[in-house]
DNA sequence: ATAAACCTTCCAGTAACAGTAAGGTCAACG
DNA sequence: CGTTGACCTTACTGTTACTGGAAGGTTTAT
C-alpha cells in the first residue's frame, strides 16, 4: 500500500509537472471532465497527487486523439470497478480504426499532391499545369 | 476560343453540378472567396460558368486540404497572368509536407494504439492493462 | 512601496462549415 | 383563389479543444 502523501500545489505547479497548461486545466474543470478544484482561502486551486494522476490518464488520452466525450466514458469505467474493460477495448479500437482511415486517406492525398507538385515545369501562371490540374475534375 | 455560354442558374443548381452545398457556397460569398453573386429581381443569386469554374477549382483546393485563406492566395495568383506560379509550387510542396509529417505521426499513433489493444487479456477494469498503460507516462 | 509573478473570471477567436429559425417567392394543383 | 411544397433569403447558434486577452485580486521579493 502506497503512502498518501499529502502534497497540495497550485495550478501552475500542477501543469510543470503533468505538463498540461493551467489554462487547459481550468477548461477541463469547466467541461466536467476534472471535478472541481478545492480552493484554499484566498480563492486558488489547490491540487494533490490524485489530480496528477487524472491528468496524466487525460493526456496520454489525448496524445492518442481520443475525444474529450470519450474520456470522460473512459474516466467513469475507470472509477467503478465492478463494471468490463470491454468498452475501453471497443473504445480503443474504434480510435485505431479511425487512425487507420484517416493514414489511408491521407496516403491517397500525398499522392495527389507529389503527383501535382511534379507536373509544372513552367514559371508563368498561365501555364501552369497545377493551375489547370485544379481546375478539372479529379481524373480518379 | 471558347464559346461564353449564357447559362444561368440558381444556388441548389450551382451546388449540384459542383457538389459543394448551398450553404457552403454563400459562406464562401461571407469571407470573399468567392465574389458577391449577382442578384436577380428577387434577390436570388444568380450563376454562371465562371462560378461553376471556380467552385470546381476551390472544391479540388479543399479535397487536398489546402486551408480557405491559401486558395484565397491561389486565386489571386490565378486571375493575374504576370505572376510566375512558385507560389503555387511552393504552397502544394508545403501542403505536401503536412501530410507527410501527420502521415508520420499518425504511423506512431497506430503502432502506440495497436500494442495497446492488444495488452489487455482480462476483462475486469481492475486489472486492465488498456487503463494500467494509460495512466502512465509514455515509456517511449 | 512597488514591481514581478502568480491567481481569478469572463469574453472572444480559431476552421470550416452544419443546423435551425423565421420569413419571402414561385410554380402547380384543385 | 388558396394552399402546398420546394425553393430562396438572413441571422444566429453549435461544433472541437483549446488559446489569447482583458481586468482585477494576491503574494512574494526587493
Amino acid at each position: 500500500m502506497k503512502a498518501q502523501s499529502k502534497v497540495s500545489m497550485k495550478i501552475s505547479q500542477l501543469a510543470k509537472v503533468t505538463n498540461v497548461a493551467s489554462k487547459t486545466i481550468r477548461y477541463y474543470e469547466d467541461i466536467g471532465l476534472l471535478p472541481a478544484a478545492y480552493r484554499n482561502d484566498n480563492g486558488y486551486r489547490e491540487y494533490g497527487n490524485n489530480d496528477i494522476e487524472r491528468l496524466v490518464f487525460i493526456r496520454r488520452c489525448r496524445e492518442l486523439q481520443i475525444p474529450l466525450e470519450q474520456i470522460k466514458t473512459l474516466i467513469v469505467v475507470q472509477v467503478d470497478p465492478k463494471s468490463s474493460c470491454q468498452e475501453v477495448d471497443a473504445l480503443i479500437e474504434q480510435q485505431l480504426d479511425k487512425v487507420r482511415k484517416t493514414i489511408a486517406e491521407l496516403t491517397l492525398l500525398e499522392q495527389t499532391l507529389h503527383t501535382l507538385a511534379t507536373s509544372c515545369p513552367n514559371d508563368k501562371v498561365g501555364d501552369c499545369q497545377i493551375l489547370k490540374n485544379l481546375q478539372q475534375e479529379k481524373p480518379s
